[in-house]
DNA sequence: TATGAATGAGTGTTCATTCAT
DNA sequence: CATGAATGAACACTCATTCAT
């Protein structure tokens, strides 16, 4: 078409690169500001581009949004996924390896954790994102669906507690953990926390009643 | 219902009345849309009045929303606080009783929960609104302090275990509850969240395995 | 009607010194901010009322504005035409006498000047002011036309130049005075300028040329 | 004439031109309307555009009247130094040079000396715009600091009076001149005004009366 | 007489989005 | 592929004005 090819440009996939980065960077401002407060602009000046080049890519800002967010979905429950299957049958084994799976990945990309946390709430705050939470339950039971069905078939799990009930506070912790995390602890005082968190799925941080009896 | 107001002053209106319905709608709509989302008018419509006369009583948004928060972190630090209280020494039976408390509170008005869990997002959000996150910690330690302190004392809390992640932890599982209540659960599913955790608390969910008899 | 009266309040004539002080607060905020910057909250701070009491002396702004105007307008133009009708006969003398009033003015009250410099250019920036102009241009002929006419009778001034223009000169010289007053020069320097202005008008600060041929 | 226009980039416009019919427009408003009345709107409507396009090009309303004083100011002294500098050594000359610049100046465009001459005023009235009253005095240095200086050493100019007096009085028949000139006079009567304050210079409005002969 | 609650129209400014280039 | 000019609807906030008290 152009019979004068620009110099200095790499020839080959700049298109996918420039994707990337887009996504990696409002990965970055949706986890730091929040849905609302991110622009465009400020979007496009982490990726090294200009506000209408995000519309090359993506349809319009919620478009972007939900392209990173099914990005994060799919490397966050991978990771936490491949990490109880490493951690042998037990429970609380199980339970304790995707914590320290969370802690690592809080330490190697917080925006990953702090993006993955607010979902949520953007999505009950902008009806237009709703759909996304049926995404999330489904990584919820695809995630942590068996990790509670074996513990309850083990009889480590009680029996009079509702399987969606026990799902859900494996939620609360790891939500609790990445919320704080983001707001106010250090990488180590994250991992402190996942540790004690821990220990209170292994039974162990309160000394059970029963010796003190004796 | 709401007929068109007219101008100047209107009948037996009292400012007190008026301000404390602007706080109200004001810690709804912070509350589902977040301070970015929450616009002037959204919180106006809310209170039965016009955006011209939210500056009446406070300066600006920012301003609101400080007024908003002081006001949450008071009645709940009030309510978790008189419930371990009441709750005699032993830490489980105050944690549960605290549990016990959030679930009433977050059952008569979501929207304090609500609000005071996305403080902390919100202060890292908008530089303009870290001082609060002081008080947040302030918070923290006010209400729990003593509850960590005498649980180690007693013996109940390992010492091996700083301080300040106890803390940290009793917070984590506090904010992960509301959080995971906020998004996704009824309030009956948030008392059964909490009653799960609270046997985390007793060690009493996992029926402690052969470990811990030898 | 009210049967208990209210202690600590003049009881005698406090409407008039409140309108009095109304007017005086409004033309210092009129002279310092100009039309449009100022707010009736302003006047009504600096008359130490609420915006709501000036509606009970004045209509609006605009009305407010114009009895600033008369009061300024009639007292400015009794002080110079004291000044010079107290100065001889002599074109100059009158003029010197005019410029050196103008000082004493500026010197009492600079909000005066200021004000009254200002009109014109409010009231061709507000369309609905423009009936003042009117006003002021009459000022300028009762104030300083008989010292014209005188002027030209005595051989003083040229015939060769039209009476509106001297007149407007005269009025070139003292709105230039107050002007540079208003934004540059300390009263000292006001009065320093006035004299070599007054100097222009007796002829005497450039040597005549004749004498430099000699 | 006034076509509605689509979104996007309009077809066959350049960013420069649309600045500078931002300039000038914004000119005309602010000499019109005056600082505090000028909207965006007005100068939006006066440039062809929309408001939101104002700030493709400056930062704030205070910017742009920024670069408005910057480019009036420089034109406006690179004509009035030109005219006296082609005038001849003589004080009296150089004035009347500089006298009829300035009609002329006014007559091809009135806003330059109406913006101007507004400029102190609006300095002081928004303490935002202070820092232009620098500029300011610094340009009349540097266009009549020379004249100044060469009428002293000449001898045309008293001795006895302070050079920034004489400074002073120059501005102040300029400003005055434009001043009454943008509120009352034609471009005639501004004519006829510049020529009489041009013969207050050279000593010859008032015929030296019986004094100056003994 | 004076206050203070409230309105409604307006301000400067921001921003997602569109489109010619 | 990417830029940057431009729109139009929104935003937080201000202000002259009205009116019950």
């Amino acid at each position: 078409m152009s019979a004068i090819r620009r110099l200095g440009r790499p020839p080959a996939s700049s298109g996918v690169q420039t994707e990337a980065r887009i996504i990696e960077a409002a990965r970055r401002c949706f986890a730091d500001l929040g849905y609302a407060a991110t622009t465009n602009r400020a979007i496009a000046e982490d990726a090294g581009i200009t506000t209408g080049a995000i519309y090359h890519y993506f349809d319009s800002k919620q478009a972007l949004f939900e392209r990173v967010f099914t990005q994060v979905e799919e490397l966050v429950s991978e990771r936490l996924s491949a990490a109880w299957r490493g951690a042998g049958d037990e429970f609380a084994h199980r339970m304790r390896a995707v914590l320290e799976a969370s802690v690592v990945l809080n330490r190697d990309d917080a925006s990953l954790a702090r993006f993955l946390v607010t979902v949520p709430t953007e999505c009950r705050r902008r009806p237009e994102l709703a759909p996304l939470l049926g995404l999330l339950n489904g990584y919820q039971e695809r995630v942590f669906g068996p990790v509670v069905d074996d513990g309850i078939a083990r009889g480590e799990l009680p029996a009079d507690v509702a399987r969606s009930t026990l799902l859900n506070v494996i939620g609360v912790v790891l939500v609790g953990l990445a919320d704080v995390s983001a707001n106010f602890s250090s990488p180590e005082q994250h991992a402190a926390n996942a540790d004690v968190v821990g220990r209170l799925f292994e039974g162990t941080l309160i000394p059970a009643p029963v010796s003190r009896v004796s």
